[in-house]
DNA sequence: TTGTACGCGTTATCAG
DNA sequence: CTGATAACGCGTACAA
């Protein structure tokens, strides 16, 4: 079946059925709904590749993940996704692995499948320029942001990283604590683990505390990163360093959960005996037990902002900018003031 | 770029080309190794929709997920992703919204897409006969399976709902419990949610303990449905019918999780007032406070052999067949033995 | 407003 | 072993 045969059958040219099904302007209204009606009763199905060989682009984007698990890209993939959807778009999902590198497959698969746009979801930012400036299409960054001083180039939509990161430590500080573990990414990371790690750092220096780098676990590289493990194993081993400390600051909620269970297994109570905060605002958090102390991300208007700016990007071929939305911070059951007052 | 201009780099002709890049035996070793490494030389990336043009199938298979917001689906979704890749196929993940006919949706992208084959997730499968018989590829339904009695020429993989269902019950009554709620599909559901509840229904049945209607709480359709909120919201709901109950068995482990934030806020102590179980062994579960007692799904070895079924019946054409994985009780700190003799 | 004919980039079938 | 050439199904100048 193809759109010979409906021509065939419609009695009509193919070139009518090409313009009745693409709304093209020229054409007798009549004739139109006719060939719909036709094609829908065939139930013919345009081929995607031959439509695609022709028209020089595919009128699809691609979203590259790297961390598939992590459930906060969920949400986001899934408004991204129907924003495409209403503008007519394709929208390919296209994992990374923890050691590919995300713009050698942007590139691949942009060429392969004539894409007009991507969006990155996850992983470090950091690439060479010239890497860089071989993406020829537009792309945007989401919830993820480049430390890397050139990257102003770079179009992206997040929260400000190290300026609620900062939030909650003083958040933390100003509970009493003065001892504040964190969780944070790999030592390598040179993206949003990062900048979360610097919030911190700022925050207890301007309340001069000093920084105990016995208090700052990195998370292990090629592994699940942001997981329930992942936080739990961490903490284990925090512990076991017999670092004092009232306060833990995870820089993901799951990460946050999972030193929960930790500090449960070892008989530390949250909050009493230690403050648990995360980061991110997932629901998994907020059904905790306790509810888990968050910088909420706002993830619709994220994804939406994300969408929004990549697809004028494309259409009116806009100057990338930077877009960062305010974080906010939830006080849940999992922090409290702290009560020793001499550790 | 096309295989045309490499050819003329190559001084050769665009069907040398074509067989370097495609692993044909006739051509000369030599030649198509310079041909190779003009074409990464040239950074060439062939046309995906020419190829699939004239390709009569696009060495490509489908996921189609209905639920995407279900981290379970997530899992299996990345092993079925890798089989894909180590076999050399695309693996395209289609989301079905809570409305959607899946096959439909399977019938149309099968076509636009040439797929050669899909793998079905999530969703209620019960649909007309002559509608199954219009695939004309081969799919698999993994981690569901339709309590349609036509379906036995489906090829799916899965656990047997309805014996695991029976298993956790009797597990429950076996601890002393008699007045046992459940959070189950909703009312329509014709697919695991079902067996499910049929397992519970017999359990009950085999100790001599009457089905109180009253205490089977159905999800609400078109609902974000087994989610943390969802189990949460439910269990509030049981809460005020002011039906006394010393278990309840939420068929998910989100599901399960949102039931016990929902005890914890009307002081009801879990597992000492109230035993909780789940369904599904997922990571979650394991690190909440109480961790939850849940079936395990082997979800890689039913990943895995989704992918297997499915390539085999797409290059052996083999018969479908049902294939059925033990799933396995995980007693943890959720449940306890029934304290309260006289309710 | 409609139909004809060409070409998009690739692979397969030939004939050399 | 290699090269020319005909499809694949569709969109679109261009002619009618």
């Amino acid at each position: 079946m193809t759109i010979k045969d409906i021509a065939k059958r419609c009695k009509v040219g193919v070139s009518t059925v090409s313009r009745a099904m693409n709304d093209h302007p020229d054409i007798n209204p009549e004739t139109k709904a006719m060939i719909l009606r036709i094609i829908k009763e065939s139930n013919y199905v345009p081929n995607n590749s031959a439509r695609n060989l022709k028209r020089s682009d595919a009128r699809a984007i691609a979203v590259l993940i790297k961390g598939i698990g992590n459930t906060f890209f969920n949400q986001l993939l899934s408004i991204i996704e129907k924003a495409c959807h209403d503008r007519g778009y394709s929208c390919i999902l296209q994992r990374v692995e923890e050691g590919e590198d995300e713009i050698d497959v942007a590139l691949k698969v942009a060429k392969e499948k004539k894409l007009r746009g991507i969006v990155f979801l996850g992983g470090n930012f950091s690439h060479p320029r010239d890497k860089m400036l071989q993406m020829e299409i537009p792309y945007v960054l989401s919830t993820i942001y480049s430390t890397d001083a050139k990257a102003d180039a770079c179009a992206s939509v997040s929260v400000d990283d190290f300026a609620e990161s900062y939030k909650m430590t003083d958040y933390l500080i100003g509970l009493g604590h003065r001892r504040i573990a964190i969780i944070t990414a790999c030592r390598e990371d040179e993206s949003i683990g990062k900048l979360r790690l610097m919030g911190y750092c700022r925050a207890l220096e301007k309340h001069g505390i000093p920084l105990d780098e016995k208090l700052v676990c990195y998370m292990e590289k090629n592994v699940d990163q942001y997981s329930f493990r992942s936080g739990y194993k961490i903490t284990k081993k925090l512990l076991k360093r017999d670092t004092a400390f009232t306060a833990l600051y995870a820089t993901s909620d799951t990460l946050a959960i999972g030193a929960c269970r930790a500090l449960k297994e070892e008989g530390i109570r949250v909050p009493e005996d230690c403050s648990v905060a995360g980061f991110d605002g997932m629901d998994a958090g907020e059904f905790y037990i306790p509810s888990i102390t968050t910088i909420r991300q706002p993830v619709e208007e994220i994804a939406l902002a994300t969408a929004d700016l990549l697809f004028e990007m494309i259409k009116n071929k806009e100057q990338p900018k930077r877009l960062i939305f305010d974080g906010e911070l939830l006080v849940r059951e999992s922090t409290a003031a702290c009560e020793k007052t001499n550790i």
